[in-house]
DNA sequence: CATGAATGAGTGTTCATTCAT
DNA sequence: AATGAATGAACACTCATTCAT
């Protein structure tokens, strides 16, 4: 089962291939439909019988690179259950890294999409809550249904759901920088250690005291 | 020592609190100079008397800023140092209700540091990427002093860097938009629990089994 | 000699047939070919089969419809003249009635035909002038033939021409616009009796005084 | 008392001699505001510092210049009373060569008025029709107070100002496009008679026979 | 005959920046 | 120091027209 790779790509594709790359390269303001369909060798009328505006071809982009991962959030069914920890952990760390693949797969807009969703005075802040909301969904779900309230620390999905999001959103975001093509399994396993046990110094202090000053 | 509260703002600082109104309102691309010396109540050219352009303001605001919590990392003596785990607990609630504190004082400009200061292809990346360096020293500086290396679960200073700042980043500005007026001292107890503990899954289980599928 | 009631339009007459729907609504700048089309039911390019431009199709609809009243004008020969002025009355009378109907048959060409005609520069000044120059062409030749020189207050044929025409226009498009569907007999009653006699307000003063200050 | 000729005009003055100018010449559509700022010898930008838009300068010249006519209609005291027919004659005469007066101190503006305010799909309706109810006002104002009811003719204000405003609209624009600087007593004194007596065929024939077919 | 995707010149409007007063 | 009128480069978007199929 090959891809077809002699795919021949539609003016659509084109455009939204050449935005992509613009809009990762110098922000939304800043690109220039000129930039657009030069990239994509196509005249300037063109963009118009494909996009509205350029906020619409953004829009498109991001609303359809976040489905990506909100279809994942809706096919996870294991995520805090398990028989033990391990199974746990193994769940978990599952989730992380589909999600980092998804990431990996596409950098630059995945780039686009934490960055600019987030900022901007909010022009498009919708397609960020959006992600947002869902994600606060699936934990609310999996809390409900896996984990007996009184075994959990943090009461309000809410809250769980930001400290997550800040650890992966940042984290993705920064090793892919840094380290051009990562290792998705290794940071996804990282992650999971940190989001499960955090800085874990109290089990690094069994037994005897830590230095001090 | 007090402060002169029936202070006569200069033009500068008229200039300063106007931008710093009108860049978090609408984002820096799309304050326009005519917002911000109308806001100001001065003329369209004194803006240039105290700012070469739009980008130096906006710079000059978001370094002094950064410089804030900057300072806060250098006067940081105790930070995983402590006779026990409770004792290190209490040096980082400490830290991060301090950090919590500067933002809450300058919610404006914090959310403008955290939210431009990252996207925007960069243009402003340097003065974020400062912050960061300053941060990862910082971790650097205390892990090595008062962590002996084998009870450390996470090896390196960069990878703890961009899990904690991601959580203090997301929470801090999630928080401060949701609950207008936020409890500092709550947030920064439940982020430490969270950077100490992870979501404390293992701890809650002791003793007997999670449910399961 | 029954007109095909059951007509099936070809593609050049479902153009005309939108084009002058949109003219009429948009006026000839902001009419877009394309608003054309798409009423029309057909491609963008096939309408470039039938005409050269829009000014083309906007010159072939008024002219046309301009021809229809010269056409009346070369068919009448009974103006001016008569046994005496009731007879006269009444030729006026038929000769506007019959323009009337021809405006109320194509209201929407009518109004193109006087509005756009007349403005813009004199992009189509020339097919409103055809119309002008044909009317006063009939005055002449009825003033001429029916008149003799020294029983007529007016000399030039040119200035009532314009008084004339003034009046049917303006009172054509004025009253048509008002009640939408209208009575041509009652309306060119009381055009010619303004043509014929002005205000009346002399013969209204019959042996007494019209009020005064 | 002398006009200042030495009149130094402001930028708006100077934009708006320009764009009345090339208004004239190419119509409203037509015009391009770099056609405006180049004839007023100023930037593009310094156009939008008097004019929020194209339209808006537009609206503006030609609501000021119906603003000179209705100023004339309010003013009228004297229309349709006096002592006789030829009292009446010489109000009305008077009255319309200060319209005329206007007209040709501001050909350019007063064929702009008549023409683009009238069509466009009504784009500057509202102008046009700002005039036209103000003249209806004047008419009725002046018909109830100086016309015993039954010696007029004609019943509604409404008809009276069509047909007027026919003659008067029509022939201002043609005599003043053909005779460059024509003579306004002249024709206000044409306009004047046919108003009142119309063609006056009936007044030819005392007492004889037109010719006939 | 008909299609409709593609073209690209054209234009209104914005806004950071300058400078004479 | 302060003003605010003037600048002009820049850019999103429109739409009549073409042409390969």
């Amino acid at each position: 089962m090959s891809v077809n790779t002699s795919h021949i790509p539609s003016t659509k594709e084109q455009l939204i291939d050449a935005a992509v790359h613009i809009f990762h390269q110098k922000g939304f303001q800043k690109t220039r439909i000129s930039d657009i369909v030069s990239e994509a060798g196509v005249a300037q009328g063109t963009f118009y019988l494909y996009f509205r505006s350029k906020e619409e071809i953004f829009r498109q982009i991001n609303t359809a690179h976040m489905n990506r991962f909100v279809k994942v959030f809706e096919e996870t069914d294991l995520l805090f259950a398990g028989d033990d920890i391990q199974a746990i952990r193994k769940n978990i760390h599952h989730f992380l890294n589909k999600l980092l693949e998804i990431y990996k797969q596409n950098v630059h807009v995945s780039e686009l999409l934490f960055r600019e969703g987030i900022g901007h005075g909010g022009l498009f802040k919708e397609i960020h809550e959006n992600f947002f909301d869902s994600f606060i969904s699936l934990l609310r779900k999996h809390m409900k249904r896996d984990i007996p309230p009184d075994h959990f620390h943090f009461e309000d999905a809410e809250t769980i759901a930001v400290f997550l999001l800040g650890v992966f959103e940042r984290s993705a975001s920064y090793f892919m920088l840094m380290q051009k093509q990562f290792n998705t399994e290794k940071l996804a396993g990282r992650m999971t250690d940190f989001m499960l046990n955090g800085l874990q110094l109290n089990s690094a202090n069994h037994g005897r005291q830590l230095n001090l000053k």
